[in-house]
Parts: C-alpha cells; structure tokens; sequence
DNA sequence: GCCGTTTTCGGCCCGACTGTTTTCAGTCG
C-alpha cells in the first residue's frame, strides 16, 4: 500500500461519490486529497509508523482522511471504498474516460439503460437508445460514438515532454504564419516542464479579438495534422492530432497577455489558490485580467498578476500549489534556481564502447559544442552483456583512447574516464576494485533485479552506496515512464546513505527516465544530498536533454550549489 | 471532507463550448 495506491483509492472514491450524486465539495475535496498524496514525497507507511498524528499536517488531510489513511496502511483496505465498490458496477468508471462522458450521463446511461460498461454504451448508441435520455439527443449519440472509436484507438497514456515539445514547436511554427497572431507560446504543463504532458495548449494573443479571432481559430483548424475537431469557439479550440496528442489553442486579447498565461500556465490547483487568494483582497482574478468591481487593474503581465496578490513572479516549473506561494507571501522572494547556463559537464554518457551510437570523439565533439568544460565516458559493465557492457580488458583499452584525446583536445574539453557499473543483486558492483580506484567517475546503476522485495531492493542499494568507489547513483528509481515502474525501496534511507556517504544524486535528463523523480528532489536537498545532472547521453543528439534535468532540478528548489557539474573540474572532486 | 489574518461554521476559482434547452446543465479547460 504506497502512496500511489492510496491515491488512487481516494481519487476512485471521488468518481463514485461524482457518479452518485455527493457533494461537489467532498469530492473535490476526496480528489485534491488523492493528488497530494500521490505526489507526496514522505512514504505514508512510514508517516503511519513514526507518528500518525502527523498525517493531519498534510494539507487536503483532515481527520476524516487521516483515519483512512491509516486504516489503508494497516489492513490494506478501505471499510468506505469497498462499500462505495460495491454499490455500483465496476465497469461505470471506465465510462468516465470516454471524452464527453461525466459523472451525470454515466449516471442517467446505467439507470435508464443499464449501461455498465464501455461495450454497453457502444451498442446502446447503435441502437440508437441514448437520443431518448433526457437532455441527449442525435449529436450527443454521434459524439459518443466518436469519442468510443478513438479511446479505443489512442492510448490513454501520458506523453514524454521531448515528444510533445517537439509537436507543439511545430504546430507554433504552423501558427505564426497567421497574420493576426501577435503573442504565441505554450502554456500548461509544457511550460511548467512538467514530466509527462498530458496534451498542448497554445495561448495565442491578438490586437483585437472581434476583428481577428474568427480568423485565428479558422486558421488553427485549418492546420494539415489534425485528425478531430473537439470544439471551435471565439476564443477557444481543440482538437487531436494524427499522433493522438490534444492542443488546445486559447485566444485572448493581447492586453490581458499575463493573466492569460498565468491562467494557461496553471497548474489548476496553483490557479486556485491564487483566485482564492485574490478573492480574500477583494478582487477577482480570470484569464482576462485581475478586477476590483468592474475594473481591471493589472494583467498585462504575469509580474503584474502575482503582484496583486502580494507575490514575487514565480517560476512556472514551481507552480503546483504545493509551498510555493506561501513561500513567496512570507520571504517576498525566491532563491536563484539552477539554470542551464550553469551547466559545466556532463558525468554520464555511453559510447560505442558499450551501446552508445557515437564514437568518444564524435561524443566529445557534441560536449565542445555545448560550450561544456568536461564530461566523463560512462559505458556499461560487463553484466549488461545485453548492451554490450565492457570487460575489464575494453575499459583498459578506452582509457589508452581517452589519454590521447585528451592530449588532442587539450584546451578544448576534458575527457573524464568513467563508467556506469552495474549494481548487482547483493549490492557488489560489476568490476573490481582495482579498476574502480583507477577511475574518475563511478555511476553507480541498477538495470537487472528491479523487482526485489522491498526492504531487500533498500539493503541492496545501501550496500553499493556504502562501498568506497561508489560517486554517483544512477537515475535512483530505475523507472522508465510509461514503460517500467519504478523499483521499490526506502527513499529516504538511500537518500540519506547518500549524504553519510557522500554518494551525488543523479537527476537523470533523459526525458524517459527523469530520475531522481521531481517530488523527491526538495526531500533530497533538505537532507543535504548533492546533485548532478546528466543526460546519459546514447547518442550526439542526446546533450540536449540537460534541460530536462535543470527544470526538474529547479521544481525541485536547486540551486548551482547544490549541483556538483555546474563548478569546475577540480572543485567538485572533493565531494566524493 | 477540509479549513481558518472574517477560526469551529459556512464557504469552497472562474469561465468556454456544446447540445438541448426555451434558460441551462454537463463537461471540460
Ligand atoms: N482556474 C482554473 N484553471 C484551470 C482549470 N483546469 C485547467 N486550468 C488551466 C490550468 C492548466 O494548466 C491549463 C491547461 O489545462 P490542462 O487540463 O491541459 O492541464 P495541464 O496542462 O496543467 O496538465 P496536462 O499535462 O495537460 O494534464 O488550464 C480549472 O479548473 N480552473
Ligand atoms: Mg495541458
Ligand atoms: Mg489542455
Ligand atoms: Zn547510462
């Protein structure tokens, strides 16, 4: 029972109290309560077992929730949530994942129909049963029928960040060629360089709405990938694309450009907090402006926006609503987050000495042309024969290679001898003493054994982080998004030998990987762990994924500081 | 169900688009 799990119960229970009938305000409250926690670094485990009281202290966590909490923790269950089960048919919550499909058709589709599942709809609108429902009619049955063909065809799941900025850049490259487009970017998680998009949204700004609005949405509907038109209105559009990723396109008069972008930035939780926050002033904020009465009084900027409320401009990869903005109300300003700009190396990367496509020169090439003053070569140990891990004999033979490098490139970079060696079952690492003290960075990594028990995945990585060699641990969790879950062990001990053991902690940039996980990254800091980011870079393409890791590192509150690869070489050595 | 610089009750962000409606509910951002 983790804390996703917990999560995942309240935010169930939240459908079935929707679907039900319950107060907007309890499930609001079930589903808010449902998102902290799934994205609360503490494991709740270990929060029921030190001191339960403290549970209340989790904000959305009341008395009501904290006794559920524990009761989930203890027995693995829910006395509400299998009642709650039980009352309705399983299948009426996979109809909420039908676009168009909310608590209250689900609702009138199973009463008046029967309809328990998504099959059920399907044959209820071919026979044409659904246009007789109170309030649907002919369109509601086609946009169903719609929506049922394409949850079938398109995966529900999240989209990588690499692959979703590359789509909106195209789709904004597509936009500007519209005349009447003043202002254009992304908005959403792609600006907060959240880890996963869930779809795009373009905030469009233009002189004057009446005159070019209509235009602008035609235009945007008009662009070649799009294979649904969701809705078109004066100010609002969406659609999907081809690849099956949604954009939103938000049009707005360019005066209110900074409350539009806050609004659009979100997340919708900060935005919350924000209008509640205005509310309490007497004003109101929307995505047009901020207002005392009738009047607009800032919203030009998003400077302006946060300033009517009292705040410092807070950067958008920190908007969550999770300290942020009481941080700001009490200190008035922020801390210098990291910035790419600071970025001096880069400490892990592969070559075709392992499975790496690029040569250590062409490698080296690549970290010359992003101004970097050194990156080590980190290929694989021998136990990822799979990937063509190094024996003792091709790591000798890399580092003659590095040697001469080095005397060639002299001035340019720095080529560090390194490798990504294998963390194996009992904690060993993958090549012996004697070539780890001859090396200058040692990642330390888990590939094999993901799915260990729990406390020995904990003993095992404790054991590596505890041997003399050991610099950096490799991307902690080992998860690859949408792909592998995350290995299970306890976060805060590793993060903690870390520390003792003067062990940095990778936030791997690889936009699959991204890892440290962001939630973890504060917790990490606040225990005194050291960072570095890397790019484990595969190919010459693959440095550009720094970014990733620098915008995780600053949601996480880093600063240069805390990031050995943004000092100089010889200044960071004395870490390990 | 949670929460408190209007503290233990009475609020809880605010608005766009659609389809069905004759004034708005539902869904979504
Ligand atoms: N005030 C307010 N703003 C919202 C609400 N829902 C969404 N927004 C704003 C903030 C969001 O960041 C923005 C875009 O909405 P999305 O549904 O696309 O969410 P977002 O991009 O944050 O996450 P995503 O990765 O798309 O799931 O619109 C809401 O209920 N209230
Ligand atoms: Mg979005
Ligand atoms: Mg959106
Ligand atoms: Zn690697």
């Amino acid at each position: 029972m983790d804390n996703k799990k917990i999560a995942s119960i309240f935010e169930e229970m939240a459908d079935i109290f929707d679907i039900k009938g319950d107060s907007v305000f309890k499930i609001n409250a079930y589903r808010k309560a449902g998102h902290v926690i799934a994205n609360f670094p503490y494991d709740l485990r270990d929060v029921v077992a030190k001191d339960p009281r403290q549970l209340e202290n989790i904000p959305s966590v009341g008395k009501g929730l904290k006794d559920k909490i524990i009761e989930l923790v203890n027995t693995g269950k829910c006395e509400e949530h299998d009642e709650l089960r039980k009352a309705i048919p399983k299948g009426l919550l996979e109809l909420l994942e039908i676009r168009g499909i909310g608590p209250k058709k689900v609702k009138a589709l199973y009463l008046n129909l029967k309809v328990q599942s998504i099959n059920d709809l399907k044959e209820a609108c071919e026979k044409h049963k659904v246009r007789d429902l109170l309030g649907m009619g002919k369109k509601t049955e086609n946009e169903i029928m719609k929506a049922i063909s394409e949850h079938a065809y398109f995966s529900t799941k999240r989209h990588l960040i690499s692959e979703a900025m590359q789509e909106a850049k195209r789709v904004i490259s597509f936009m500007e060629k519209c005349d009447d487009v003043k202002r254009i970017g992304y908005a959403g998680s792609l600006r907060r360089r959240q880890e996963t998009i869930g779809d795009i949204d373009i905030l469009v700004t233009v002189k004057n709405p009446k005159k070019s609005s209509e235009t602008v949405m035609t235009y945007f509907n008009s662009y070649r990938e799009i294979l649904t038109i969701l809705s078109k209105g004066d100010t609002k559009s969406s659609v999907v694309l081809q690849s099956g990723i949604q954009v939103d396109l938000r049009v707005i008069d360019d005066e209110s450009f900074g409350a539009a972008m806050h609004y659009f930035t979100g997340s919708k939780d900060h935005n919350i907090k924000i209008r509640d926050l205005a509310k309490k002033k007497g004003l109101k904020i929307n995505e047009y402006g901020v207002f005392k009465g009738e009047k607009m009084i800032a919203g030009k900027t998003e400077e302006e926006v946060f300033k009517s409320v009292g705040l410092p401009y807070i950067i958008p990869e920190n908007r969550y609503n999770n300290g942020e903005i009481e941080y700001g109300l009490k200190n008035k300003k922020f801390p210098e987050f990291i910035e790419l700009k600071d970025m001096k190396g880069d400490l892990h990367n592969h070559t075709t000495y392992s499975d790496g496509k690029a040569s250590i020169e062409e490698m080296a090439e690549a970290f010359i042309a992003k101004g970097y003053e050194y990156f080590a070569v980190t290929d694989h140990s021998s136990i990822m024969a799979i990937v063509n891990g190094m024996s003792t004999k091709d790591i000798q033979r890399q580092w003659k290679e590095i040697d001469e490098l080095n005397k060639k490139l002299k001035g340019k970079i720095r080529i560090l001898k390194g490798c990504e060696v294998d963390i194996l079952k009992d904690g060993s690492l993958d090549f012996n003493d004697d070539v780890l003290k001859q090396l200058d960075i040692v990642v330390i990594s888990a590939h094999m054994y993901g799915t260990l028990p729990y406390d020995a995945q904990t003993e095992r990585l404790l054991t590596a982080i505890e041997n003399p060699y050991a610099k950096i641990l490799g991307h902690p969790t080992g998860r690859l998004i949408n792909k592998r879950a995350p290995m299970e062990f306890d976060m805060e001990k590793v993060i903690e030998a870390c520390v003792q053991n003067h062990v940095a902690i990778e936030i791997n940039s690889s936009p699959s990987r991204l890892d440290l996980p962001d939630i973890f990254i504060k917790i990490a800091k606040d225990k005194g762990a050291k960072f570095v980011i890397d790019t484990d870079s595969h190919s010459v393409e693959q440095p550009d994924f720094m970014e990733y890791g620098v915008f995780n590192a600053r949601r996480g509150w880093l600063t240069k500081d805390d990031v050995l690869n943004t000092k100089s070489l010889g200044k960071f050595d004395t870490y390990f």
